[in-house]
DNA sequence: GGGACGCCATACGTTTGCGTATATTGCCTG
DNA sequence: CAGGCAATATACGCAAACGTATGGCGTCCC
């Protein structure tokens, strides 16, 4: 678990230690972060930690950077792109739905639960996250107002799935994906018209 | 944080010590639960609680097995009111939106995520969870199969609000409470019939 | 070929928490 | 009022992690 490669031959880099700690996040929580488990991971010691990093909660706050800059990196595209409601709706539903991420975000949330730092700059994404939801509901032709309501059921069902799917590995593949939850919810939205 | 009453005159029972470390595990996460913590918390120290507890495991056992009976027995009497659908699901629904209860809750999930042990109980409760749910729906004239479909769904829903609810506190209070979030859903569900 | 410096290893001191072993205290009972 | 026992305090040894300090080793550059 989170041993790559314990043979190493050119010289760490920064981003090296970054990625033994999102697998250790991603598998056992932030606890789980430790500077020498993950130099044995990486078949190193402190030493070079520390030559990297100035301590552990330098990793941590650069680990926060790196991940909030990629969501919101790729929400910032997703937006931009000019194919249909349909299609786009489909990206984010695809990317959303990996069991990879999912585990990393359900982590770093879990993290945000005892760290306020942590929690504003989740709350962050969420709203670029709701924000990407509510325009293509729009599109779909759906009004303003139940727009925001179905987005914000749309990010809970996301989040519960994101709970479940991490918890009971048979989940993503016995049950049904993201996907079908979702399109359910929102097909069941658009019949009533408005509301 | 945490510390009820540091004044304390009769002797510590077992009970004490379970409410202190349920105290810190829905604030704090599991890993948080330190047994010379729970002590300073309580006003006493270590040796009261090796007197009452084999080791930290006992304590951590006893916990699950205390929360899971309640979750149980409620669902249990849940079961067998009589009172009509729409009680029911109130009664569900009132109980389930209680922060304190979330957060405990989410807390044990993040523990589960760590340990195949606790997430077995936790797989059997939203199993009895989801019965009770769809038994709701098909009283309220669900098919069997929709009542499947919308029990998973709103489980989910609920999974979700329980994730954000206990991340911001302002949640609960300026936005919709669970259940404008779970009865949108519904009647959603109820409106195209079937499918 | 000898510094200088980048990168890492090792050794150290400290804290925190566990679990055990051994007092200590207060009450209850004979 | 002397034990005895329930309940807690204190003292100890041990292990994991942190962060620092210092030593070693290769490479490049003059």
């Amino acid at each position: 678990m989170a041993s790559p490669s314990p043979i190493r031959e050119s010289p760490l880099q920064p981003d090296d230690w970054i990625q033994a700690a999102f697998s250790r996040l991603s598998a056992q929580g932030v606890e789980s972060v430790r500077i020498e488990i993950l130099a044995r991971d990486l078949g190193s010691t402190k030493g070079s930690f520390y030559w990297h990093f100035k301590d552990r909660e330098d990793l941590l706050s650069r680990m926060l950077l790196q991940w909030e800059d990629e969501e919101m990196r790729w929400l910032e595209a997703a937006r931009e792109v000019n194919s249909g409601a349909a299609a786009r709706w489909a990206h984010f539903v695809e990317r959303s739905a990996n069991p990879d991420r999912a585990r990393l975000e359900v982590s770093f949330r879990a993290w945000a639960r005892r760290d306020e730092r942590i929690a504003s700059h989740i709350a962050a994404i969420e709203e670029k996250r709701r924000a990407h939801i509510v325009s293509v509901l729009r599109d779909v032709g759906f009004t303003p107002s139940s727009a925001q309501r179905w987005s914000e059921l749309a990010l809970l069902v996301y989040l519960g799935w994101m709970d479940k799917a991490t918890r009971d590995p048979g989940f993503q593949l016995t049950g049904r994906g993201l996907g079908e939850f979702l399109s359910d919810l929102i097909l069941a939205a658009s019949a009533p018209s408005d509301r």
